[in-house]
RNA sequence: CGGGCCGUAGUAUACUGGUAGUACAUCUGCUUUGGGAGCAGAUAGACUGGGUUCGAUUCCCAGCGGCCCGACCA
């Protein structure tokens, strides 16, 4: 991709209107625009970035068998009323209106009614469980108070997965299942998490996991244990800092967290709303156990950059980078050499973001690459050219070392 | 939803009861090219509505919008 030619354009200052680092920088940078408060447009270089995120939960979800669907964000009342959740969600969270027909209408803040819905036409017998799909779509939410950029919005990514199953055994193995891709998908995006015992709801007296990563960005709060890796929620925990960790005996700490996902065990409550049940082998009829696993690909994004950023700009973890290599041209005279060089990388397949503008000093071409925050940076100038070779620095790096072109394109 | 702060060019900021200045961005020309470059010129702005006033961007009220704290968070 050109730079001369991109969809955005980088800001120098901050924006007044954002305290959060994640919105600052993605709005500085030209990933993101807002359009109101907790709602974001991605630009390209956000997209691509919000792309790379999905494609890493594509295909963890497929690898434990989850398949993938797109439900609608219009749904209409009828359906929600069979969970009582029509009024519950319309009091707190749901966008609900009349279309000019008088049909009452809502977007969905999550979809445990629709896919359970579709479910009773195809889930029968014993011999249609297990299952589980999955979808990455626009949620809504009238949030009380959007915050922090991607934090919390109140329209934005979810991907959520849904298992049915016959015994709870089976969604017991299925749990454990989808807890090691989720921690897979964190740590591919650079993420550490801790998988946080949670308040399991009215439907359940096993906890939940949600799975947060430290950060004064967050707005839950966690204890936990820096070396075995247990956490609470402080919401339900009773246990204090400083304490002793039941599994390992280290002292607990506490601190801020950002959750990033959660996994949830919902029983038969929304089976038994739906009707559906299954026949099994013996002929009887049960209700069909189901789970729920989320994770918002765009807070993913945001906790990305509130985590690995420094007072420069992002610094994109390799896997969800917009690009590989970001190319910069100093000078007339080390145009064609560059030009040349950015036909080599994408004849290679690798991507790349090429700096060509030409009205611009090498001091905002290097400000600009730090705030984008592409992991390599490779500048061709005439001072490259002297010694034969192009300059080459990692983000996270200060030291530049001067590698041949035939090097560069190994790199991969 | 309660409380606080705030709305001035594309962005960031000044000043002002007598219609607004600076920097960056943008455009033109020339120069320049290793950490936001120089000269000359150009374009561009007071959230909305009401009130006070001879006159309001400025003061007052309301609305709308943004951020922050708190409550809430399927």
């Amino acid at each position: 991709m050109l730079q001369s030619k991109i969809f955005s354009k980088t800001l120098r200052e901050d924006p007044k209107d954002e305290v959060s680092t994640n919105a600052k920088l993605l709005e500085r940078g030209g990933f993101i625009y807002k359009t109101m408060a907790g709602v974001y447009d991605f630009l390209p270089l956000g997209w691509r970035v919000l792309n790379k995120i999905n494609n890493i939960i594509r295909e963890e979800m497929n690898a434990v068998g989850g398949q993938e669907i797109f439900l609608t964000a219009m749904q209409p009342r009828e359906r929600w009323e069979k969970t009582g959740r029509w009024k519950l969600l319309g009091e707190e969270v749901m966008y609900q209106f009349k279309d000019r027909f008088g049909h009452e209408v809502g977007l969905a803040s999550t979809h445990e009614e629709a896919v359970t819905e579709i479910a009773t036409r195809f889930i029968q017998s014993y011999k249609d469980l297990p299952l589980a799909v999955y979808q990455i779509q626009t949620k809504y939410r009238s949030e009380s108070r959007a915050k922090s950029g991607l934090i919390r919005g109140r329209e934005f990514l979810m991907k959520d997965l849904y298992s049915f199953h016959a015994t709870t055994e089976d969604l017991d193995r299925y749990y454990k299942l989808v807890d090691e891709s989720y921690l897979k998908i964190f740590k591919r995006c650079g993420l550490k998490t801790f998988v946080t015992e949670a308040s399991g709801g009215v439907f359940s007296k096993d906890f939940s996991h949600e799975y947060q990563v430290l950060s004064d960005a967050g707005e839950d709060k966690i204890i936990f244990c820096s070396q075995c890796g247990f956490a609470q929620n402080k919401e339900i925990s009773s246990l204090d800092e400083g304490g002793d960790c039941s599994k390992c005996g280290n002292k607990l700490k506490v601190g801020k967290s950002i959750e990033v996902g959660n996994i949830f065990k919902l029983g038969t409550k929304f089976s038994d709303a739906f009707g559906l049940y299954y026949t099994d082998k013996e002929g009887g009829k049960k209700p069909v156990i189901m789970a729920s696993y989320g994770i918002g690909p765009g807070r993913l994004m945001g906790t990305i950059v509130e985590i690995h950023s420094d007072e420069d700009g992002i610094l994109w973890p390799e896997e969800v980078s917009p690009f590989k290599i970001h190319l910069i041209a100093l000078g007339d005279k080390a145009k064609n050499e560059a030009e040349n060089l950015y036909k080599d990388l994408l004849a290679e397949n690798i991507e790349v973001l090429y700096d060509n503008r030409g009205d611009k000093t090498p001091g905002e071409k290097f400000s600009d690459a730090d705030l984008l925050g592409i992991p390599w940076r490779v500048v061709v100038s005439e001072k490259t050219m002297e010694k034969k070779g192009v300059e080459l620095k990692k983000r996270d790096e200060k030291q530049a070392k001067i590698i041949t072109i035939q090097e560069l394109l190994k790199i991969k």
